[in-house]
DNA sequence: CGGTCCGTTGATCCCTCTCAAGGGGAGTGG
DNA sequence: CCACTCCCCTTGAGAGGGATCAACGGACCG
């Protein structure tokens, strides 16, 4: 895979207080009061698809709070191997690790066009002294994302390929109970699920074929699924 | 997998600043101050093999902290699939969620004998608004799991089976350099990389006809490894 | 219009699962 | 002390899922 590195725009100074994703942030439930400690300015950032947004190892300069799009979580064994550890959308929060350590632990980057507000390592460590909701909630951060983290891994690397893929097309619904789920390239695909992109192409014509999933014209890889089929699948496949 | 129940036997109370495997813990730069906030006991508890610590959904009284042996965590996903997601042992932490949860989020379950102290929730809680050195360590800990959840799964679920398995023999080294490695029940092995246990006693049984590792006797699956060997092995598998 | 990227489809091979049988150690009861 | 059972590991033969190798088509772009 060739990594383009494509250079993020910062589009302003955020103003969290009418944030449209806030009910997910890591300010929820932040009082004005909790506010006015925030001292540096919260940029605002768009990444073009492709765009690393960190990189394994780079010196750690706040997280990200995703407003729109979707980014890979990367890691990059030492022995060379590459393998996609998780997607990460609205609301999440990537980069975690700038609350704790001096470096990021994996690559981040955008699939498509992602906007996401970063907050400085300071805001944060103020913050964390400061006020006992931004501390409470950076450890329900952590929670959170170990068992996102957890979920991947039970469930998208066991069983056949076709329930993997089941698994991850239901994963990747939009957000609620909506039946249409968005995916990526195939390349991306094997990645998440350990498989080869022929395979991965193979198995969603079939599905096509079988009428349990249906492209959506809008080219962004957008499938209206069948959720009952769909499940039902996802259930063939203990080891 | 048939799960016997076995009541832990609670040693005694622990004595946390003497504690033997203090430098990992979570207390290991506490001053006498932090010490004595510590108002409930610090129980310590031995499990025999095959004993439940807690499952999913069991409400949360404390966490864990592993003083020898192994444990493994299992998660039981909705479908009914099980998966061993990663082994934890000395100096680790079990039950994290319990700083921040009223709910175990997977079942952990002793593989050998396991001894570990329990530190209760009110007193994380305590320690967690009053000491900024427990605050700062929770959130390492919180760091750590997730580090490790990561490397288990880029590690162990792509490659070849014979490769996984070099790099399980490789993980599972007694602490530091050492050659010496420990591992468990075929079923346990083939619930952690993802193969039958068939294909996993014929890896290991090449593999002792190879002479990458040799059996240690002594009963319990400890194996004396070539490093320089598996360490070749576990470098072939990109996918 | 040629080049590149991405997805599709076919043919073949091999790794791993499945099914099946057998062996050894530990525990139990005679 | 020996039969018996149970559990766990081992080994073999056969089948199949997915990898690999290869060719092609369409979209986009210089």
């Amino acid at each position: 895979m060739k990594v383009t590195q494509i250079h993020p725009v910062t589009r302003g100074v955020s103003d969290c207080g009418r944030c449209t994703v806030r009910e997910n942030s890591l300010f929820s439930d932040f009082t004005d009061e909790d506010f006015r400690l925030i001292q540096a300015p919260i940029e605002d950032f768009r990444f073009a698809p492709g765009a690393v947004i960190y990189k394994q190892g780079d010196k750690v300069n706040g997280l990200y709070s995703i407003r729109s799009g979707m980014v890979k979580l990367n890691r990059l064994n030492v022995d060379g191997t590459q393998r996609i550890l998780r997607i990460l959308r609205t609301g999440n929060i990537i980069g975690l690790e700038a609350s704790i350590s001096q470096h990021y632990e994996n690559d981040a980057i955008a699939i498509n066009t992602v906007t996401a507000c970063r907050i400085p390592v300071d805001v944060i460590e103020c913050l964390d002294r400061e006020s006992p909701r931004l501390h409470r909630k950076l450890m329900m951060k952590w929670h959170e994302t170990l068992i996102e983290a957890d979920q991947w891994f039970g469930e998208l690397t066991n069983g056949l390929a076709r329930v993997r893929m089941a698994r991850l097309l239901l994963k990747m619904r939009d957000s609620g109970e909506s039946d249409v789920s968005s995916l990526f390239s195939l390349e991306d695909i094997g990645s998440v699920l350990g498989m080869t992109i022929e395979t991965a192409s193979r198995i969603i014509n079939t599905l096509l074929r079988e009428g349990k999933i249906r492209r959506i014209n809008g080219g962004d890889r957008h499938y209206q699924i069948d959720i009952a089929a769909l499940e039902q699948e996802s259930q063939s496949g203990a080891l």
